[in-house]
DNA sequence: CGCCAGATCCACT
DNA sequence: GTGGATCTGGCGG
């Protein structure tokens, strides 16, 4: 399991080497995994895509905080989405998990996304279908991710000789051009469960 | 396949 | 009151 010390890189840092590790989610005793697949960094105050740009508020207190605790949050009034805070105290940033290749639990994640034609390849290719998928709401936001409970990361990759790919980020267009432009998501080169 | 309306609600001006 | 780090199903080609 990834400790703190990792969770504490620079953020560009972890958004990359997190590509090919696995996601376990655990449900009262049964397992859910991914391999994550595609990420993306929000960094700092200067960064107008990232929540924490705008202040210090209830929401994005988390981000301010220690690494290695999720950032869970609510948008367009239906879906969450999952980030892992990372660097150091007072500093702002986290990595949002994008998409997942999925690997146990398939059975239970069809059933939480409740989809009319359930198919394995949509099922965590995207971070609200996988929070949906993983059943990861609100209760699991600044929740420490090495308690080892619930919610955690294994510190072994499960892909070998991974060639990752990096472009803008996705649907930031409320973002100053310049961060709209920055190449900070990355994913696994044709892995076919990435985003769109 | 692409396009798009509609769903739905919390945080914050 | 506004709008968002999204997704689905329905419709047309």
């Amino acid at each position: 399991m990834l400790n703190l010390n990792f969770y504490e890189q620079p953020t560009l840092d972890v958004a990359q080497t997190l590509l090919g590790k696995v996601l376990v989610r655990d449900i009262e005793g049964q397992r859910l995994r991914g391999i994550i697949v595609e990420t993306e960094a929000y960094i700092g105050h200067e960064d107008t895509a990232c929540h924490a740009s705008k202040g210090r508020t209830p929401r994005t207190e988390v981000m301010f905080g220690p690494a290695g605790q999720t950032y869970v949050y609510l948008i367009y009034g239906m879906y969450w989405m999952l980030n892992v805070v990372t660097e150091a105290v007072d500093f702002p940033a986290a990595v949002l998990i994008r998409a997942l290749e999925p690997t146990s639990g398939l059975e239970a994640m069809s059933q939480n996304r409740r989809l009319k034609k359930p198919t394995t390849r949509v099922l965590t290719n995207g971070p609200g279908k996988l929070c949906q998928a993983l059943q990861i709401d609100d209760s699991l936001n600044k929740w420490d991710l090495s308690r080892g409970q619930a919610l955690w990361i294994e510190a072994q990759h499960r892909k070998t000789n991974v060639e990752i790919a990096c472009g803008p980020r996705i649907n930031i267009d409320f973002a100053e051009p310049k961060d709209r432009n920055t190449p900070w998501r990355f994913w696994i080169k044709d892995n076919p469960f990435v985003s769109k």
